[in-house]
DNA sequence: AACGTTGACAACCGCAGTAAA
DNA sequence: GTTTACTGCGGTTGTCAACGT
């Protein structure tokens, strides 16, 4: 097994590494990313890549600003339950409580300096925060295109339809990936091609590899634990390891 | 053009809950 | 029953681009 450097890696996630993890997760699941984190090769910590993967990678997941429905959602759901930002999410399909919990500390930073500014205001309540939120210029921007009915996207939309559709790469990775799977594609393709690691020695048809190609996230502990350390594994690992 | 501010997003940290050993 | 590792959650911080002056 070579062991690369021990240091952990930290900040922002480079594009290879994102390909190794999603490598990894459809090999192993989401699960055991302790595990994962070590036979990547990524130096970085099982929650690093956890976080990684249901904050960014995770396919489904919606980037982009929130919809007029969306923030009004947030906005019900927190007046009931607080910052509890795992179950709001749950109800905002595609969203995770990160970018809720962003979202609404930005929000709230904005109604808190209107409020300052308006103190004479009274008490707050929700539709003082929908009242206010939708004040927001994005808000009335949008809501002048619906009155009138025109058309019309002005620069800033559409410098944010452009961030949501050009900006997020994973799309195209999950693309991608599914054309790889699609074409017949083994799990030496996957961690070779996708990954760009190292080919030599060249790919072999392994117990291993023949067994995950169809079903990788089904095996169990047993299975789990002599995979993880049998020579086929060990070759795999060290191939990430060394690019 | 330069600089400061703001907004949006990504990532880390600490803590708590849970399950397995 | 205790320990340990893993996972989930909420709070916080850092970064960068856009914007305003």
């Amino acid at each position: 097994m070579v062991v690369v450097s021990e240091k952990i890696r930290k900040g922002p996630w480079t594009e290879q590494e994102d390909l190794q993890l999603v490598c990894f997760v459809s090999l192993f699941g989401e699960r055991r990313w302790d595990f994962i984190a070590k036979v990547s090769g990524l130096n970085r910590t099982g929650k690093s890549c956890r976080l990684r993967w249901f904050n960014y990678l995770q396919p489904g997941l919606k980037h982009g600003r929130m919809t007029p429905q969306e923030e009004r959602l947030i906005l019900e759901l927190h007046s009931e339950w607080g910052n509890r930002w795992s179950r709001i999410a749950r109800r905002l399909p595609g969203r995770t409580d990160n970018e809720i919990k962003n979202y609404w500390r930005t929000h709230m930073r904005k109604t808190a300096q209107e409020r300052k500014k308006n103190s004479s205001s009274s008490a707050s309540t929700i539709s003082t925060c929908l009242s206010t939120h939708s004040a927001s210029p994005l808000d009335a921007t949008t809501t002048k295109n619906e009155e009138d009915g025109s058309s019309l996207i002005t620069e800033k939309e559409s410098r944010e339809k452009e961030y949501a559709v050009n900006v997020y790469p994973m799309e195209q990775i999950w693309n991608d990936i599914a054309s790889l799977e699609s074409g017949g594609s083994s799990f030496a393709q996957c961690t070779v091609e996708r990954c760009n690691l190292s080919s030599d020695p060249p790919p072999m048809t392994s117990p291993v590899q023949e067994h995950f190609v169809d079903y990788p996230w089904m095996m169990d502990d047993n299975e789990f634990s002599k995979i993880a350390t049998s020579n086929d594994f060990r070759f795999l690992t060290s191939g990430i390891v060394e690019s």
